[in-house]
DNA sequence: ATTAGCACTCGACAGTGACGAGTGCTAACA
DNA sequence: TGTTAGCACTCGTCACTGTCGAGTGCTAAT
């Protein structure tokens, strides 16, 4: 038996259906709404090589059928082949929309993942860069008052951190910049990610240049150095979480609870991302996904990019039963204005 | 008919055991889990007069009794003779847990906020301080590349805020602490919601001293105020905002979404919030609020302050069917700590 | 190969009666 | 006079039942 161009079309009408209502469809319901030109009877024949075939599935003997996670999967990949490059129409609206004029790296990223939400309906995330592997450009030291310093980490994409501290007794400002001259030099083209397993040598090698400083400071640098290579953390952004309590699918507030325990929890979200390869655009339906509370659910991920190499990824988390071509569209087009934000924003300096 | 010393104990018996189970709670109950010495007839002869006194309703005819706002607010306030001072014992505790190494206020709201939910079991969130009556102290410009700036307002309470920017020609590093000290000199003492009303004759100001920079800067100086009074707006932070999907009153998704719907959005939050008065802590029951969606809700509230001045407010919403007694003593802990960790790191200079 | 017809299946839904938790009333009692 | 046992009454819950209808699979006719 196979799927020749009848059965495809008749498929595609279930699934469209489907993912309409959430409401298991019939062979009448097929001949009416889209115009086939055959029988409810010869679609019951059809629809039941469809089940045979792994397509389909009934819910109970007297229901319609409902699509298979192998029938999404085939619907998507079907879908690939035609809208490989959707028109990208709304790009340079997206851009608009999450461009921040702050120059914000983290508004960006909040912005993006709620435009995300907003126009999928679903739960979305953005996994920001993690910094570790930047390299740190400068230091600098602000006072803001006669104890209370302000550490800033430039790191060669001109990404800025910052670390704020007090001292058990006052530096002079004039040192200021003496001392901030010896931390860039002492700290300069180390990643943040060496910086912990270092930490003790350079604090030695600080030490030696104490005269530009006093010993408060040096009391001090084993809290810096902790609170710098503490920055490296993951950060992943959220939003729509609560999106899936419009799903009929959900309308158990247990089964609400239990997915949405799931994807308020980071560490998790950040796991299942790397999980995800590193191609441009993944989609995992059900039972692909490693995890059991997304075993009803699809995944739609996306990478964005800093100079070519990738630094992050998006994605939208909703039912099997989706609107995967906008969805798929709405999460090319937000990884593709990211990158146009990112890389116009925090440019390497690529002139060295 | 007067609330007689039985009475009391018999409403303060069910309001404990609905607060409990969210269960009507009748007659027999009663008189077996409480040692009151009498029969469930008597129970029940008190219990239609404490319904009469408005104290109790019955959602039908031959269910138990629950009780209403007006008992609520009654045990509230019986409560609150007796526990005006609980035993703060953990709020050592507390404040170790929030004080945020990092000296970052960001971090200490996050983390209060979130401990709030953790303990209490509901939904809470904090008012951030609006910082437009804050008076700026000094500005630095830090460069981050030839073209980018950091811009750091330092405000009086040594809250630092910052604006990043990009200029379309570089500025000379040397030129930096120049341009910096005729920024501080111009808007030394100004409060953050002046700037918006004064910026033109600012800006003017700043055009005649335009020897110590250059024109690229004079043409950002609009869009910097802009930044600057932009800086004022209200910031609310949330947390816990699932629990209620655990509560049985919210076992209706479309219930649940409502109340979700109506928390998440912090403008209505501040709204809220700006409602209650200006006492140290104020409690608001069911019908109470001003807002439909919290009808069933019990608000507890307290304020955080700065030198003695209200800066901010926290607070907690869950069901009128709240455990007030755990949840008024946690959020008084929580705002005694708060206090104590934004005075001491945020302190005003005041040696001068 | 397609389709009309028909018997069959099974969930949804409304109606029914037993059950039980809880009440109010009354009469007896301390 | 306050308390309590007893009892009739109310009403929601739950299990059960029968009807309805959507949908199917099979068969026979086209």
């Amino acid at each position: 038996m196979s799927l020749d161009k009848r059965k495809v079309k008749i498929l595609k009408a279930i699934i469209a259906s489907y993912i309409d209502n959430a409401e298991a469809v019939g062979s009448r319901t097929i001949s009416k709404k889209y115009e086939l030109g055959v029988s409810p009877a010869t679609i019951r024949n059809e629809m039941s090589d469809l089940e045979e075939m792994g397509f389909l599935v009934q819910p109970h003997a007297s229901a319609g059928r409902i699509p298979t996670d192998k029938a999404y999967r085939y619907y998507v990949d079907d879908l690939w082949k035609k809208v490989q490059d959707p028109s990208n129409t709304n790009l340079d609206q997206l851009r608009n929309i999450i461009e921040d004029k702050s120059n914000e790296l983290d508004s960006v990223f909040k912005n993006s993942v709620r435009i995300l939400s907003q126009f999928t309906k679903y739960t979305s995330f953005i996994v920001a860069p993690q910094l570790k592997q930047s390299v740190i450009k400068r230091i600098q030291l602000v006072p803001i008052t006669d104890t209370k310093l302000l550490l800033l980490i430039i790191l060669q994409n001109n990404i800025v951190k910052q670390v704020t501290f007090r001292m058990s007794s006052p530096i002079p400002f004039d040192q200021m910049d003496k001392i901030s001259a010896a931390l860039s030099e002492k700290l300069y083209g180390y990643k943040l990610e060496d910086i912990d397993s270092i930490k003790d040598s350079l604090i030695e090698q600080l030490y030696h240049v104490r005269e530009h400083s006093n010993d408060s400071l040096m009391e001090l640098l084993p809290y810096l150095m902790d609170q710098i290579s503490k920055l490296e953390e993951i950060n992943v952004y959220s939003d729509g979480i609560t999106n899936i309590l419009d799903l009929p699918e959900y309308n158990d507030v247990v089964k609400a609870r239990e997915f949405i325990s799931f994807v308020e929890d980071k560490s998790s979200l950040a796991k299942l991302l790397q999980f995800v390869g590193e191609n441009d655009l993944a989609i995992s339906i059900g039972h692909e996904n490693q995890y059991e509370a997304l075993r009803d659910c699809s995944l739609i991920t996306a990478t964005y990019k800093f100079n070519g190499k990738l630094i992050g990824k998006i994605g939208v988390i909703g039912p099997t039963r989706m609107d995967y071509s906008k969805v798929i569209s709405t999460v090319k087009s937000m990884s593709e204005a990211m990158n146009e934000i990112i890389n116009q924003n925090f440019d390497d300096e690529n002139k060295e």
